[in-house]
DNA sequence: GCAATTCGAGACTAGATGATACATAAGTAA
DNA sequence: TTACTTATGTATCATCTAGTCTCGAATTGC
């Protein structure tokens, strides 16, 4: 009775792949943003499947959505996990999700930025509470970012004259900025080199005798 | 005859200010971009002028939009002017092109964010020419900062040995970023401060007898 | 006064949008 | 075999989209 993965259950079973067919929506989302990806380039997408079949797997566009958001975070939004890693010195959380970021953002087999800064960048008014749900991710980076200069702080790597927003903002805009640097046809390498010099800026603010 | 600016033309007089009408386009387009803000919006913004009024005056959506980055460029986008003025010390134009940009984005009295980086970030494969309009926008002000950080290294003010693309992404990555952070939240004062770190990238690469 | 010109109100178009209804097909459970 | 459950194909929904057309109104030039 064992069928590995499986899960016996009764009715038709679906014809086509749902994980295939949400890894595709993750790429169109990706690409175009929320609005301007329609229903039927999804169902294209997913293989010409029919609006019942799609409504029958996914409930609605927005459903869809939150869990195109989630499988993205689990795929490819690990880039800025090294930021809640306390096992690691915060310098180097900090440097690892900004490298991270870099490369995955360039990756040749995806579309180029992060869908959690573009993904609903442009959106009617009544579409709004659709970007609260990558703004929330957003702001958990930009707090994670804060904490790790907290850290230092406390751990004495950095002055305890140190403005912790001031030193922490740097860090979260450029993340934040690389999504258009790489749509606009930034490198791996370019990133790269700004990354380590932008690192520069933790070091000035090292407690002198340490 | 004289009628001041007016010019005398025949035909019924238009009933709608157009620049008014223009200046409430910027900031719709500013708001939401592109592809969200409907024609439906864009003549209720004007007055709830008809159809026939709006094609009359602009064209076509596109074109209006097209007007609209000119007319945008014009009253809020001068903030990276400084980039290119080339009287200013380079330094000092890097650092005033951030600074105008964060506080020109916080302003409460229009959208928050920038139009240039996020007018047209979601849009559909046939749209994907409304944002080459912006895209060129931004790879201006990209180079404008490499110049002026070139400038620099050719007046000695910065060590020959410095990369000049590794030390103005970081600038150029940050600005793009700003948007971002401004629409997530991010008050003028954070951004200032961030700025004011920043720019201590730039006394490390100083030569070292300058 | 009259022609030429421009604008405005509103009806209208074709096509796309996200989403639903309903009958049928294909599987499981008893 | 029968009941139940779930998926599929097709037709369809109301609404919205950018954009046109017709026709009457308002102005200028002569």
């Amino acid at each position: 009775m064992l069928k590995g993965k499986i899960v016996a259950r009764t009715g038709r079973p679906r014809e086509f792949d749902r994980q295939k067919a949400l890894d595709a929506a993750v790429m169109l989302f990706w690409a175009q943003g929320y609005e301007p990806t329609s229903l039927n380039q999804l169902k294209e997408s997913m293989g010409n499947i029919s609006p019942a079949s799609f409504y029958a797997a996914f409930g609605s566009k927005e459903a869809l959505f939150r869990e195109v958001v989630a499988r993205y975070l689990d795929v490819y939004g690990q880039t800025t996990s090294s930021l809640r890693d306390r096992s690691l010195p915060p310098r180097e959380a900090v440097e690892t999700a900004l490298t991270r970021s870099a490369c995955m953002q360039t990756e040749p087999v995806h579309p180029p930025g992060c869908l959690i800064v573009m993904g609903a960048s442009n959106c009617t008014p009544q579409n709004r509470h659709i970007d609260e749900i990558l703004r929330s991710q957003r702001a958990a980076d930009r707090k994670a970012i804060e904490e790790c200069v907290s850290r230092a702080v406390a751990s004495g790597e950095l002055s305890q004259a140190t403005n912790v927003k001031a030193l922490s903002t740097p860090f979260s805009s450029f993340l934040m900025g690389i999504p258009t640097e790489v749509r606009d046809g930034a490198t791996k390498e370019t990133l790269l080199a700004a990354i380590a010099t932008l690192m520069t800026l933790w070091d000035l603010h090292k407690r002198p005798n340490s």
